[in-house]
DNA sequence: TACACCAATAACCGACGAGTTATGTGTGAG
DNA sequence: CTCACACATAACTCGTCGGTTATTGGTGTA
């Protein structure tokens, strides 16, 4: 049962893949072939890693003749914001903790 | 040259860790016997993923007679942040472009 | 001083994953 | 129909990394 953030974590955690992932963020819709040119890797890497981002929601592909045109899901990035807000939370619930009990120490 | 928000995908990609510091983050300042105590693996494990965290900059380590303290450093999480914000920016300011093209297309 | 305890390091192992080359599948072009 | 192209899949290699046990270093305790 892997949570949601957990899949986000691993899948942006490959520097190759990330890559990937910001050009189409950046540059927006791009063929395979167009992100092999700048990957740095070969082609069926390049699919590999367009196959894991989108199992893990981050992209979605759509097929035009012999070619096939990703895209950014930038909602997908939600789990990911959660985590880290949900990190902070803590972390200022805690202070507001020890806050009252110097406030209450304080009486 | 990895970049900030590189190591911290790779460092919060195991789950393990990242539930070492999940529980840092939630519980506040915790020995190393204490995080042993729930992590489901072994003190050297815990150790090394420690130390990991704090060479990611996520945690510090305060040593306290025979035991070593560890707490969560929040402001390290700030590059995910921004990664994250960028990302949103991209598509942001696509669409804004978008919107231009749509606007000078219209007239 | 001797001993127990806590954490870190060493040395090793197995699995997972990112990369490769080779091949398969489907689609436009000639 | 045939061929070339775009992409996906298969099969494999190899490095990395998370895990283990064994050991060391350091600190309180009897």
């Amino acid at each position: 049962m892997p949570q949601p953030h957990d899949i986000l974590f691993r899948t942006l955690a490959d520097p190759t893949r990330r890559a990937i992932f910001e050009r189409l963020c950046r540059d927006g819709d791009q063929t395979v072939r167009a992100l092999t040119a700048q990957a740095g890797v070969s082609q069926p890497a390049v699919s590999k890693h367009l196959g894991v981002l989108k199992r893990a929601g981050l992209v979605r592909d759509r097929h035009e003749g012999r070619q096939t045109h990703y895209s950014a899901q930038l909602g997908a990035l939600a789990p990911l914001i959660d985590w880290t807000s949900q990190m902070a939370g803590f972390w200022e619930s805690r202070f507001d903790d020890l806050e009252d009990l110097l406030k209450r120490m304080d009486q």
